[in-house]
DNA sequence: GCATGATTTAACCAATTGGTTAAATTTGCT
DNA sequence: AGCAAATTTAACCAATTGGTTAAATCATGC
């Protein structure tokens, strides 16, 4: 994720990324991540001050990261379905390349909402333009009648939700196999595109 | 969730999960809950000789509390769709009861999962009846041939996401209206029942 | 060569925290 | 009353951890 310029801002930056998303922000050790990243915690705090600091600087990088422009692939031309699908297929890249990132982000929200508010304020994500192009879908009979909020909560949840249950899933359903597991997930990207599509698409 | 019995052992119980449930295992502060308990920190490690031991006990009894029986619902003689619906209802009560239970147990399972899979041993909790259900259901042209894997997680998601991602949506959707957030809440009892079976119903 | 910033070394500090201990006090029971 | 278990008090310990500091060394460009 991190374009890694190799100099020692950046190696620090992506040590701290893989400890901070593998341990979480009260799990990290700021020794962990100075060996991480080669380098000895004075250097550390040489760099960024706090664990605070370099917290907030990480946890922006990845929110924005994750929250990526589906905006775009909703404005475009396009039948509402073949959208959805673009929209889903996006994600879920994204997610199967990071599979971390949900158990993170939910981790940390949780822990503390206003850092993420705070990001979010400022980076002027919205979702009034998505709800919009949902309700013009709908009024040209495209998907069926239902609250967008609805609708983005359940797409969303379908693509997330199995990557921060991923260790209960392997376990309960595939005894831990892990190229099962693997193919399961594989396997989401059609099953999730079907499984809305036959949700919202009208009976004609 | 605790039956009071308003003695020493239970007050601890019922104050040690509700502090380990809001501030998870590595958050939670051994004071803290000796505090919430009304007693002090030597009477509580006399109870529970350590913060793993208590833990264990808490997180046991909310893991089975969590895992309900869907089983039974959906061994009865019903049609597919009325046992889904029923299922969805029974575990949306439950989880509009206690909001927090989702991010709890997924951050304990991603901190160490192996707590986890010894309580699912020990409760012996399998899934393959359920999947054995489903495919009769299919064979019998009830619902629309997929995967069992996927239709457990695609319901559980639906279900248990929202709770999880509850400060997000509450903030990016709801710009933090707690009565338009608790609104959205309760209508999911509706909306995951009409999603589900418009995805599941073959069409005749 | 020299000055400046980057980096290391190593010791240190203060706060937090899980856990212990021992003695005193209270409570409940017979 | 008297015994045993429950509970409190209060001090203490050891480990962890974020953060600091000061001096030494290294690298680099002017």
């Amino acid at each position: 994720m991190n374009a890694a310029k190799d100099t020692t801002e950046d190696k620090i930056l992506e040590a701290a990324t893989q400890v901070f998303v593998q341990k979480g922000m009260e799990g990290a050790r700021m020794q962990e991540i100075a060996d991480a990243a080669g380098i000895n915690k004075a250097l550390l705090h040489y760099y960024f001050r706090s664990k605070d600091k370099l917290f907030d600087a990480i946890f922006s990088k990845i929110v924005s990261f994750a929250f990526p422009k589906i905006g775009q692939i909703l404005q475009a031309e396009l039948p509402f379905v073949d959208k959805v699908e673009q929209a889903i297929d996006t994600y879920l890249d994204l997610l199967l390349k990071h599979p971390y990132l949900p158990g993170f982000i939910l981790k940390e929200v949780n822990r503390d909402p206003s850092v993420f508010f705070k990001l979010v304020m400022k980076h002027g994500f919205k979702l009034e333009p998505i709800f919009q192009v949902m309700q013009e879908a709908m009024d040209r009979g495209e998907l069926i009648r239902m609250k967008p909020e609805h609708l983005v909560v359940n797409v969303v949840g379908l693509c997330v939700f199995p990557f921060a249950a991923k260790p209960v899933i392997s376990f309960v359903a595939f005894n831990e196999d892990p190229e099962a597991t693997q193919a399961f997930f594989e396997e989401r990207r059609e099953e999730v595109k079907q499984f809305v599509i036959r949700a919202i698409q009208p009976i004609n």
